[in-house]
DNA sequence: ACCGTAGTACGGTCAACGTCGTACTACGGT
DNA sequence: ACCGTAGTACGACGTTGACCGTACTACGGT
């Protein structure tokens, strides 16, 4: 739906903006969730105890700082982990989030 | 100086907090600091622009996450990045936010 | 054309955080 | 014994951030 969203190039992702952005345990768990099912997802298919518009917040957080890509698909929009852009930048820091015990 | 201070052991270290620990520069300039002077540093010997109870404040964050390990040495204390736990719990990560452009 | 679904925008509230200054403690040197 | 240096503890202040509800927009189906 609506207008693509504005995102960071790869080269203006910054290390602070990703962390910032991971640090929330909400965002760190809708990231898990992204990685898990790779294929790109609907926003609001990841099941969260919080309000809609609570997770557009959260969402923008992680679209601005460059961790997820989204793209408007029908009546839906589609997120997706940035793992190339991330991996490139800062090579292992995804994987090590990932890896965390739970 | 001091007592010892406590500190979380490897598998308590949590992934939330290692992330919102490294998320604000301050820390994060800190954190890359220690690990270009690999030996371990007096607390006080980076310098910052900010006062003294605020890099207390900071590094009693990076020491409760889990980050550093710091030890008293004379009238000292001796801030240490804890490489070997971070790398065992979550492998790539800390390289991955030491790798990123400045 | 209309309605429902998916999501954004905006405004407000409350808690958490970064920052500081001041007061205090601990250790070492003279 | 005393002073200086290194750091912590505490309380205050301002800002940021997470969260919500409501109002709005966009697209698809009937």
């Amino acid at each position: 739906m609506g207008q693509d969203l504005p995102h960071p190039e790869r080269a203006e992702i910054r290390i602070e903006a990703v962390l910032a952005a991971l640090a929330d345990p909400m965002r760190l768990h809708m990231v898990r969730e992204l990685a898990r099912l790779d294929t790109g997802v609907a926003c609001g298919s990841i099941d969260l105890p919080i309000s809609k518009s609570t997770r557009t917040h959260h969402l923008r957080i992680l679209r601005e700082a460059g961790v997820v890509r989204i793209r408007p698909e029908g009546t839906s929009r589609i997120t997706t982990l940035r793992r190339d852009d991330l991996n490139a930048l800062f090579p292992g820091l995804l994987d090590g989030v990932l890896a965390a015990p739970r």
